[in-house]
DNA sequence: TATAATATATATCAAAACGATATATCTATT
DNA sequence: AATAGATATATCGTTTTGATATATATTATA
């Protein structure tokens, strides 16, 4: 195998709660897991393609219409398995880069004004993500008796956790 | 131009610093810096080849006991020309990729017992960093008053706060 | 003291991912 | 009807990863 592409597990895990498009993956990596993974369509389409050609995924037809091509994907047995070996596995990888505190560290170099504007600016993206964060929250603890949205909720809860500790800094 | 190297500027920024070796980078990386960028050799040395190309850096020949190779970098002005212009410029992208917490998002393909299993190799890998961080944070504070640290203080101090959400949680 | 193990140091390479762009259709607005 | 924006797949050059190769210096241990 030998394999370690990362974007694999992404994709695997999404379809494992829905079928989905490239493009909805997409839209989900921007959406709901954006607080801890980053994905480019670059490497999902040629990573659905290979995971279709090696069994963990299967296209659905769903161009009935004769309309604009839409290839929407269902993950297969073998797809949950590979997942669930990915879940049992304790080693995984945290690779974080903050540019904009790589800005703040590097700040000595220039004034202390553009220290201080950094400092802003990164304020800002912290706060419009809370928001988010905070309606998420709201929706999944209405829902919350259902098996699998406890997951959702700690990974969120986390999310609210770590940006409260950067908002308070 | 169009470039877009992002370890060019972690490697100007750690060079403004100090005179180093492409190892004693990469070794920066794993240590102080470790809490918000990452970066491997085989970005390294090309970059640093290329920096020096370019007139950013420049080589302080340092093997005159004839022995093993070993090349120090040094900043040019052009070099910290270019590192001002990145701290000036607002936009900055911050990209995380947190698989331990992917593992939890998507725990529910698997046991409760490998979900809490994996919330603790989790809480074990912080309180590890936290150690680490507040080691930093005392001895910054023995030498603040001194210009630059300053700026390093304020990065570390982020790291604690955002570690001790996470414990937290 | 020999020798094994680990740290230092540079370099390269296939595979993976990014980020930008191209192309085209569908939907809503003015 | 025209324009803009969202949906959707796909590709491509550049960057980065992660692993490996090579070799010397230093430290530990038998």
């Amino acid at each position: 195998m030998a394999k370690d592409r990362k974007i694999d597990m992404v994709i695997l895990g999404l379809l494992s709660h829905d079928d989905l498009t490239g493009y909805d993956i997409k839209k989900q990596i921007d959406g709901s897991i954006r607080f801890f993974w980053k994905g480019s369509f670059g490497s999902i389409y040629p990573a659905l393609a290979e995971l279709e050609k090696q069994g963990s995924v299967r296209r659905l037809k769903g161009n009935d219409s004769g309309g604009r091509e839409k290839i929407i994907y269902s993950i297969t047995g073998q797809g949950k398995e590979i997942l669930r070996a990915w879940v049992r596995d304790e080693k995984a990888s945290n690779d974080l880069k903050y540019e904009t505190l790589m800005k703040l560290f590097f700040g000595g170099v220039e004034s202390k004004e553009t220290a201080l504007r950094n400092i802003e600016v990164f304020e800002e993206q912290i706060k419009a993500d809370l928001k988010v964060l905070q309606v998420y929250k709201a929706n999944i603890e209405k829902v919350l008796d259902e098996e699998d949205h406890v997951y959702f909720y700690l990974t969120i809860l986390f999310g609210i956790e770590t940006y409260e500790a950067y908002l308070k800094w």
